[in-house]
DNA sequence: CCTCAGATGGACTTTGAGGTCCCATTTTCC
DNA sequence: GGAAAATGGGACCTCAAAGTCCATCTGAGG
């Protein structure tokens, strides 16, 4: 009643380095396990664990579980989300968009089309059950496309693309090809239907390519 | 040892319609239960109130959970397979196509893009869980795929679509675009990324089809 | 109409996972 | 250096969900 009280009802209390470090550390187990094993079945004792923590350490950074998997909803965004600005925020050419497929298709046959899309498997098992983690994923493929669309944009700008061209609409595209290459990929356990909806979706963007030689798209 | 044995190393008990009956309003309970809340967030006994029904007779019917879920997977897929099969097996005109299409899309936009597709959610969460569920799910992709191909090829041998048409990678594209239409719909509550998703399938298709006035794709 | 295996109801047990608590240790700030 | 707060360890509690069991009911075949 007394002293000051700064206000901010939430962040009330003091956190040290140690503390960042040990919150990063059960996030980032919670999201290695949960890549694998997805999050319901996946229970705090293993990432208390992996992560070298105690559960009082779990539940001083979280209020609950589900306090856990919206948190880690946001950490996984942001960790694609930087990975897709590195290969995408300087996307001017087709090229560069396919050795943007190349990248993905790469490290996904790494694990011959197991686990799927980080966001992509919350998507499915969270979107149904948990409306904060929904909406945040929903934000993080908006962003996500948005690199996309931002990089056709300035390859339409360039007059690679025809005018007609949409870049939101082959953004939403090619991303939906994405997602549903990693599924048939993950139920498949093999990389193979990944490449081919990828691939069918960049023949689309490549249709509204400028022709250099004027002739007809075949 | 004394009496006739005909075989049949399983399925040796004998078993009544009404027992029949009831495990199927058992798979039918599972399957409405499972496809709105997933898989593990789905418990027995809710399966147990849905089907009016007792834990003696889930048990009798299905060893355990596991068990329930893998005939969950070949039921759902049984039921998918029969409706696609309506849909598609008179497949012979992009027009067809589209009204397939829309078919899709409107059952999906009735639910505001929630649930998405039985058999994709399934894949994400029992992929990398169980690998009998992933293999039956895959079989069921694969024979849905082939519903379409199947089309795909009665429309290249009548003409329609050119012969450097490849109904296999067609079909498989189509699948990915719409598993990642259903997901992207899924995350965002709204059915309109599954259209643009479905329509970038469809476009590509369209441009392997004979053009009748012989004027290039655009 | 009797028998017996299958079908059913539902109470009971077990297990595992989420969540709580308390006390010890470390850090921060005065 | 010492008080106060953050950090940490881990035993313990609780509860819900999976799974067991047995008494009873049903109905088809002899």
């Amino acid at each position: 009643m007394s002293d000051e009280q700064v206000a901010a009802p939430t962040n009330r209390r003091r956190i040290s380095q140690r503390g960042i470090a040990t919150r990063e550390r059960i996030l980032d187990a919670a999201n290695r396990l949960m890549l694998v094993r997805g999050v319901n079945a996946t229970t705090l004792d293993d990432i208390r664990e992996a992560s070298q923590t105690s559960k009082s350490q779990l539940y001083h950074h979280f209020a609950d579980k589900q306090e856990l998997v919206r948190a880690l909803v946001k950490y996984r965004g942001a960790l694609v989300l930087q990975r897709e600005r590195a290969g995408l925020e300087r996307l001017r050419s087709f090229s560069g968009l396919v050795r943007w497929r190349n990248a993905l298709v790469q490290a996904n046959s790494l694990n011959n089309g197991k686990y799927g899309c980080g966001l992509g498997s919350m998507a499915l098992e969270l979107s149904d059950q948990d409306e904060q983690a929904r909406s945040s994923l929903s934000e993080t493929f908006a962003a996500w496309e948005k690199l996309i669309s931002d990089g056709l944009h300035r390859m339409r700008d360039s007059g690679l693309l025809r005018q007609d061209a949409d870049p939101e609409k082959l953004a939403t595209g090619l991303m939906g090809a994405l997602q549903g290459g990693y599924l048939l990929a993950n139920a498949a356990h093999d990389v193979a239907p990944m490449e081919v909806a990828l691939d069918m979706a960049l023949e689309h963007i490549k249709s509204f390519l400028v022709q250099p030689s004027g002739e007809p798209t075949r």
